[in-house]
DNA sequence: AACACGGGGCG
DNA sequence: CGCCCAGTGTT
């Protein structure tokens, strides 16, 4: 472990890998490392276009699985565009998502009846076709054509918050407008490279620069990246923000009879806190006149309840308001799922975590 | 079980 | 125009 000055002095001297500085790393780390000889990496804008609608959401090495039959059955757009949609359905079959195979399909009649059967060569017009979008036309553009486009899928994504520690969700429409400024900004250049600086890219970022445990050792741009200066590979990109979690409420009473027992009943086997002993729940405070009525118990007034707890789940939070009652029970009355229980006996069960709290020695003094 | 993901759809 | 979704794989 590093002390902390040299850690500090570190983060300080560390700048991240200049704008010039990048495309040429990344271009010389792809002609070494990156991936070569992908049935797609041709020069046939039809290829490379079915290439890059497979490969959105769906990994290398999936594709190259589902790539050369789909190839040989619609070997141009004229054939894809002619062709029945079930049949290019049929071909997609196991790639999923196949409104990709859909859009596909119609795109093809774009490219024909709008483009004369000829791919339009840039990332605009590109980006006209159904299911292409503007990572995917950039992308497109620069395999095909040569263009200077940027890309900005979810590796690209992952490689330029890291290099250059940018911060917030990419999700957000401010930091996605930065990251695409940024990606333009890194082009070479030259058009001459823009193969194998985008194929660089998408390489990095898959091979590399992955999110759980990013090879940052074999990384060209390590002694550059902002992120790994300031250990911070597993925080970038920033994480979508946990929406809100919907927060419920409920009463939870606490019934005790002359012998101080409490009552509780069964909770329903599915669902939350299944097949355990609870607290009898209430909605509103409101309802428990009704609710001991319909028991059979004699209660004492109302006191005030007690502070509410909250319980955080994975999926919403619970607010417990813990309503004390004490009862005069006769035998035999009460809800049908429940029963009278000693504390000690009561905590010996398997209980939802804030109802064992409720239930425990320490809260008597507010009885 | 939660998260990630490019483009489309919807309000 | 911005937010959220569908559908699937990964962690």
């Amino acid at each position: 472990m590093l002390p902390p000055l040299v850690l500090l002095v570190a983060c300080a001297m560390s700048v991240a890998v200049s704008f010039a500085e990048f495309a040429p790393r990344l271009i010389a780390w792809q002609r070494q490392h990156g991936r070569h000889g992908l049935p797609w990496q041709v020069d046939d804008p039809y290829k490379v276009w079915v290439s890059e609608i497979m490969l959105q959401q769906t990994q290398v090495s999936t594709v190259l699985g589902y790539y050369p039959a789909f190839l040989q059955r619609f070997p141009d757009v004229a054939t894809l565009a002619a062709a029945p949609l079930d049949d290019v359905l049929a071909a997609w079959s196991g790639l999923g998502y196949y409104s990709r195979a859909r859009n596909l399909h119609r795109a093809a009649g774009q490219v024909m009846n709008e483009f004369a059967g000829r791919f339009p060569d840039s990332q605009d017009a590109l980006m006209t076709l159904c299911g292409v979008g503007r990572s995917t036309a950039a992308a497109i553009a620069a395999f095909a054509f040569a263009r200077r486009a940027a890309i900005l899928d979810g590796n690209v994504k992952r490689v330029l918050t890291r290099c250059y520690g940018i911060e917030g969700w990419p999700g957000d429409k401010a930091i996605e407008n930065q990251l695409w400024t940024l990606a333009e900004q890194l082009l070479p250049d030259s058009v001459a490279h823009m193969a194998a600086y985008t194929q660089g890219l998408m390489d990095l970022g898959s091979l590399l620069c992955v999110r759980g445990q990013p090879r940052c050792g074999e990384c060209p741009m390590a002694d550059g990246c902002v992120a790994r200066a300031q250990g911070r590979q597993r925080a970038l990109p920033t994480a979508r923000p946990r929406k809100a979690q919907p927060l419920r409420s409920t009463v939870m009473l606490l019934a005790r009879n002359a012998a101080g027992e409490v009552w509780l009943q069964r909770r329903p086997d599915s669902g939350v806190w299944g097949g355990l002993w609870s607290l009898p729940e209430l909605a509103d405070i409101g309802e428990a006149p009704h609710w001991l009525a319909a028991a059979g118990w004699t209660a004492a007034p109302l006191t005030p309840p007690w502070p509410t707890v909250q319980h955080v789940f994975t999926h919403f939070r619970l607010d417990i308001t813990p309503q004390p009652v004490q009862v005069r029970a006769t035998a035999g009355a009460g809800p049908a799922d429940g029963r009278w229980w000693t504390q000690e006996a009561a905590l010996a069960l398997g209980l939802p975590a804030p109802v064992r709290r409720l239930l425990d020695t320490r809260q008597d003094s507010l009885w």
